[in-house]
RNA sequence: GCCGGUGUGGCGGAAUGGUAGACGCGGCGGACUCAAAAUCCGCUGGCAGCGAUGUCGUGUAGGUUCGAGUCCUAUCACCGGUACCA
């Protein structure tokens, strides 16, 4: 106790009091957790780390989300499981390889290395031993043993897929290596390439991953509604067009089939096999199909290019009019989506006419509107094509009116919508939906097409022509094809020490496409010499389920168990970016190990925070040849005017001005990183976990700013001090509430209130901001509070005896030492109990009503908490603010609201 | 292009349809100090006014409501995702 006082009277110092912290932790094993039936469990989970080589502030903003809601969670009794991992393959450790001529393995273990020492020092409650890398054989033995169980199933399987080709490099480009449709090494432009690869049938699970969003209440409506469109269920008819001189017809899928009589044209995409055969004798189309190569593969790429096309000069025969319609090859048509066809209606799909008015393709109006801008339609002509290269647009007639603005010229939204349909035969005058029906009828009848649900959604493809992942376990025979290594051969072993390739310049490609002898080996089935897949996972394949491997460590099997205690995970908390694909292979996953029989539940996660960007100011200098020199906030000191307006900034070194950029996310390229380590050297971690929960509610980017980090500090100081002054006086009594006069009351009752606020803003509305503010309102009041009396220092005591508590989940090294200065034995804080609210201590006597006139502020008043409504009424119309504002006008009507405001509306 | 989100003082933000700007930063004034730092106290949205107070004000334009930062419609800007970055 003697040298608790003693340290006590000195100032804050965080870094002695959170080594201490952290060793009693250690020593007492605090944060390791088991299986325990008896307590309600908590699994807190943070997406793991990719070990880039440095912790950066989004990774502390995630880990200290995760953390508060841990500790807040164990003291209200709950088993709280909070693990931590590498995700340790990846596409980053093969440039730094290359760059640095070294091994991938080597720069991953020695980042893990650091950038665990950096975690440590923030003081996470994490249960280290359940810590993994997934680049590691034995996690990743069991993604291997699933891959070939599910290649069994027909879950797994290869087709052949386009990926970027950078034809200098000899390499697959990832869609962040393309910029400008060239490859980021060597400038040469993109091209399209089909090779074959490795896919999931997530399809088969789309249904099951739509519906289960209706039972996760706890998800962002973002992420659910995300999902959803990601999925994009579409329920239409499949419908098959025959071609002039091909056996096979053309399929094409569409949510419209209403607009059947509108087809004046079918669109294909190029890789389709009938524009690859037409092109066999069309140089102009050969021509065209080539060009169609260039670029690459992404979607926001594809969307946003020009629209083209091109004739393939074959016909298809429409299934119900047995009219001719010209077949186009267009660059929007995708072979990876649905059957890479579409029937064109450019009257009432707006690409489709956009493509139809470029080449002038005929345009036929086949649904009405109900109405057009209020007014009935008499009636709608339909397209004529005049032969002479003029069009002459459908155009709607309205009664009473006659307007050229009515045509097709230019897109109409109306255009698209449902309607009534007319120049469609025996379809006139049926809406939609009955049209839909009576054509999903009569194809299916003449075996010309039939009802279909269709995703977006497509398969996942997991392979990557990369060194650094985990090898897929197959194995290539000339005679058996792909056979999946048999499970008592694996893992297959990524070979790690393949130092020399990157020494020597190599790496570009993978070192295991690249070594003759690692693919050798033998057909498990026929024995005879044969070749292994030399692809490897993507890395998404170990980041869906090594949430369930934390539950399980060391089992022999992926997970044991112990997975069914733990699971599903209580709360997920990670960035908002991993929102679709992350989040949908995850609980895809989850639905695999279910129907393996390992897991019993249908989801992973019950409840997701999704955290935003960690974002800092920007400064640069433009050097001569138009470049930037991007400048460090650290290194830069703003000037202000007389109204502390922001009106410049110069370097700290020269004092020369410097540019301001704006405020962007945290990045090497713009300089604007702020390391996690100096500012947890320089303030200590507390202050650093009381910033990053602060600054912003967590589902907002954090702008981070050092004088807001140096007003937290200052705000732990003054706690420090308002604690250890306070412990160095007298023993104080216990409160006794009968005893309080109206000042210890007042501070009494702010304590309680806050007690209620905090457990609702940590608990349930995830707003740490709001929860930190009001634990500083309540350190003001006790500042200010200067009653020395006996019960005034049983108050105080009440006050910070609390605010300990409160504040532990957010600063604990903090916490933990006060705990102690207030007179406690050296405990894990986690096992104390929540405080309490006491009811009684929120009782008002009085109550602050606003008064307004017309619903503008007019006064405040102040009522009995037992006052009526007519008593408040009767006080707010007898104000002299109010009274003065009614003069010569007749109150119409009174709202009150109890407890909030009197509303007089008068005229 | 498409899907999702955000927009409030000089700045980060608060306000769960009911007093817009809590809390923090910055700024200004004061106390302490030989001085500075640290610390403490007070003030701080714009405009008008000595003041009481009035008036305007939540990206922009409309709307619903007794009452809108909050709900609806349109629009602009920025951010995230867009299937091989993680």
């Amino acid at each position: 106790m003697q040298d608790i006082q003693e340290q006590a009277s000195n100032d804050y110092d965080p870094q002695a009091v959170e080594a201490a912290a952290q060793r009693y932790w250690n020593e007492q094993h605090a944060y390791e957790v088991k299986e325990d039936p008896a307590r309600p469990k908590f699994f807190c989970l943070s997406m793991l780390p990719y070990p880039s080589g440095a912790l950066h502030m989004g990774h502390v903003r995630n880990y200290t989300i995760s953390d508060v809601i841990s500790r807040y969670q164990r003291m209200q009794g709950r088993n709280v499981l909070q693990p931590m991992g590498w995700d340790a393959f990846g596409l980053p450790a093969e440039n730094a390889a290359i760059k640095n001529k070294t091994a991938p393995a080597k720069w991953t273990y020695a980042n893990i290395e650091h950038m665990r020492g950096q975690l440590k020092s923030l003081g996470y409650a994490i249960d280290w031993t359940r810590e993994f890398a997934t680049c590691r054989p034995d996690y990743y033995v069991h993604e291997q043993r699933m891959f070939v169980r599910l290649m069994k199933k027909g879950i797994a399987y290869r087709r052949n897929a386009v990926v970027n080709w950078d034809p200098v490099d000899q390499t697959v480009l990832a869609n962040e290596q393309v910029i400008d449709g060239r490859g980021w090494r060597t400038g040469a432009p993109v091209e399209k390439r089909e090779i074959p690869q490795w896919f999931l049938k997530i399809t088969d699970y789309a249904q099951e991953l739509l519906d289960g969003l209706d039972t996760l209440p706890g998800w962002p409506d973002a992420v659910k509604t995300m999902q959803r469109n990601w999925i994009g269920r579409s329920e239409g008819l499949e419908i098959h067009f025959a071609v002039e001189g091909e056996a096979a017809p053309l399929t094409v899928f569409t949510t419209r089939p209403d607009t059947l009589m509108g087809v004046t044209f079918v669109s294909i995409a190029g890789e389709h096999p009938l524009a690859q055969k037409a092109a066999q004798g069309n140089p102009a189309l050969a021509t065209f199909l080539e060009e169609l190569k260039h670029g690459g593969v992404s979607e926001a790429e594809l969307e946003t290019q020009e629209k083209r096309g091109m004739a393939t000069g074959l016909f298809a025969i429409h299934p119900v009019t047995g009219d001719k319609v010209p077949v186009w090859v267009a660059n929007f048509v995708l072979m990876g989506y649905g059957t890479g066809a579409v029937m064109a209606v450019p009257g009432h799909d707006e690409r489709d006419f956009h493509f139809a008015k470029k080449y002038r393709l005929p345009i036929k109006a086949v649904v009405a509107p109900l109405s057009w801008d209020g007014k009935s339609i008499e009636s709608v002509t339909m397209f004529h094509d005049t032969g002479s290269g003029k069009v002459e647009y459908p155009s709607i007639h309205l009664e009473d009116d006659i307007s050229e603005s009515l045509t097709w010229s230019a897109w109409d939204e109306r255009f698209g919508q449902h309607g009534v349909l007319l120049n469609s035969c025996a379809l006139n005058g049926k809406t939609y939906r009955e049209a839909f029906d009576y054509l999903a009828d009569k194809l299916s009848a003449e075996d010309k097409g039939q009802r279909r649900v269709n995703y977006r959604l497509r398969d996942w493809g997991v392979s990557r022509q990369r060194y650094w992942g985990c090898p897929i376990p197959v194995i290539r025979c000339a005679k058996c094809g792909d056979v999946p290594v048999p499970e008592d051969q694996l893992p297959v072993l990524l070979p790690e020490d393949v130092a020399d390739v990157y020494s020597k310049g190599g790496g570009v490609q993978s070192p295991i496409k690249t070594d003759p002898e690692w693919r050798k080996t033998t057909c498990p089935e026929c024995g005879g010499a044969a070749e292994r897949e030399t692809d490897t996972f993507d890395t998404f394949m170990e980041s869906s389920w090594y949430y369930a491997r934390y539950t399980s460590p060391g089992a022999a099997t992926q997970v044991d168990e112990r997975a069914n205690y733990w699971l599903p995970v209580d709360q997920y908390i990670g960035g908002i970016e991993h929102a679709i694909l992350h989040l949908l292979y995850f609980r895809f996953y989850h639905k695999l190990l279910r129907d393996a029989g390992m897991v019993n539940s249908d989801e992973p996660a019950t409840n997701l925070l999704c955290q935003g960007m960690v974002i800092a100011d920007t400064f640069y200098r433009d050097n001569a040849d138009g470049s930037k020199d991007w400048i460090n906030p650290a290194d830069v000191e703003i000037q202000r005017d007389d109204k502390a307006r922001t009106i410049g900034a110069v370097l700290k070194a020269d004092g020369q001005p410097v540019q301001i950029g704006g405020t962007e996310k945290m990045s090497k390229s713009k300089n604007n990183g702020v390391d996690p380590q100096s500012m947890v050297g320089k303030f200590g971690a507390d202050t650093v976990r009381l910033f990053s929960m602060f600054a912003a509610p967590p589902e907002q980017s954090l702008e981070w700013n050092e004088a807001g980090v140096e007003g937290m500090s200052r705000f732990l100081r003054r706690f420090w001090r308002e604690v250890t002054t306070h412990a160095a006086q007298p023993d104080h009594a216990v409160v006794d509430p009968a005893q309080l006069d109206a000042g210890q009351k007042a501070l009494r009752r702010q304590l309680h209130e806050a007690i209620q606020k905090v457990g609702d803003d940590l608990g349930r509305r995830h707003s740490f901001n709001t929860a930190i503010a009001a634990l500083m309102e309540l350190l003001n009041a006790v500042g200010k509070f200067a009653d020395m009396s006996e019960q005034g220092r049983a108050v105080r005591h009440e006050v910070l005896e609390t605010m300990v508590l409160l504040l532990n989940p957010v600063v604990p090294h903090v916490s933990h030492r006060l705990w102690q200065v207030l007179g406690h034995a050296e405990s894990v804080l986690e096992d104390q109990p929540w405080p309490k609210v006491d009811e009684s201590a929120l009782v008002r006597d009085s109550l602050t009503l606003a008064v307004q006139v017309n619903g503008k502020l007019r006064a405040t008043i102040e009522v009995a908490a037992s006052a009526s409504k007519d008593e408040a009424e009767q006080l707010a119309r007898a104000h002299p603010h109010v009274t003065s504002f009614l003069e010569g006008k007749t109150v119409r009507k009174v709202i009150v609201v109890p407890g909030k405001i009197v509303n007089i509306v008068a005229g």
